[in-house]
DNA sequence: TATTATTGCATAGCTTGCTATTCAAGTGTA
DNA sequence: TACACTTGAATAGCAAGCTATGCAATAATA
């Protein structure tokens, strides 16, 4: 058989999405954020106050990932941790006032990564991209 | 500003490309490598009795990252090292029996996770996407 | 109600990626 | 030829992902 890299959807997923978390990492580095972070920002920044286990199910990552990111991001200051009063195994995550304070250059940050990387694209282009992203996952995750 | 990370292309990207790192995984954890070590085999396969810096230019990794991973190899019985007679510096690499005899099932391996992951997508569809993959990552990687 | 099963997290240990630094070998030059 | 510069690779140390396992609190049941 034969292999080209170059015509390989895993190969060229994976080294675009270094390339992205590099170019995210630029962008938010001077906020005193990292690339794992973000995802859990995201959900925050939406709605805090909850469960460890309720960020597991709108994040794909496995639970001991995200552990561990709570982990760090009390360790940098970004969430506190309170008693949940309905269950004693489970802690409520509360952002910090300074990881409130991130928002919206976080936002600006993160869209500013995709125009970038997006700017290759015709607008049309870009729409097909990432609806095709979005069925490749889905088919991906359905198994 | 707003954001909806479900249109985010960054954090698509990042998410497909842990789905199919996971998928390869899944595949190749049976012929004895790890997904980290696929680059690297695929440049061997075609020509091996190379050097590191030889390799480096062919995958964009970091040279730490790259000798750690051949590291790992060397650990695993996937590939040898001989002196340079050119540089002293530098080492060859060559792939061992058991590295070699794992190229057509791990070309196999990668294609039936591709085959998988596009199924969701039109013939067509599937050349615009890595197509548009291909020009995101030249323009990341060209600045 | 005592025991068992489940659930929510934490921890251990690994890989793969990064940046920054170090070091020895090779190259160039005053 | 000695000194400085460059280059090839290794190492240290961290983040972020994974699987596997352990543990304490809660829920379910005999």
């Amino acid at each position: 058989m034969d292999f080209e890299k170059e015509n390989s959807a895993g190969y060229l997923v994976n080294h675009m999405a270094r390339l992205f978390a590099k170019e995210l990492q630029h962008h938010i580095a001077p906020l005193g954020i990292v690339v794992g972070q973000f995802p859990v920002l995201l959900e925050l920044w939406l709605k805090d106050g909850v469960t460890q286990k309720d960020l597991l199910a709108k994040i794909d990552v496995e639970q001991a990932t995200l552990a561990n990111t709570l982990n760090r991001m009390e360790r940098d200051g970004l969430i506190k941790r309170t008693k949940n009063p309905a269950d004693a195994r489970a802690q409520l995550i509360w952002l910090t006032e300074k990881a409130r304070a991130l928002r919206e250059s976080s936002y600006e940050a993160a869209q500013a990564v995709n125009t970038k990387a997006l700017q290759v694209l015709s607008v049309s282009e870009r729409t097909q991209f990432t609806d095709s992203m979005r069925r490749v996952i889905e088919g991906l995750r359905s198994g």
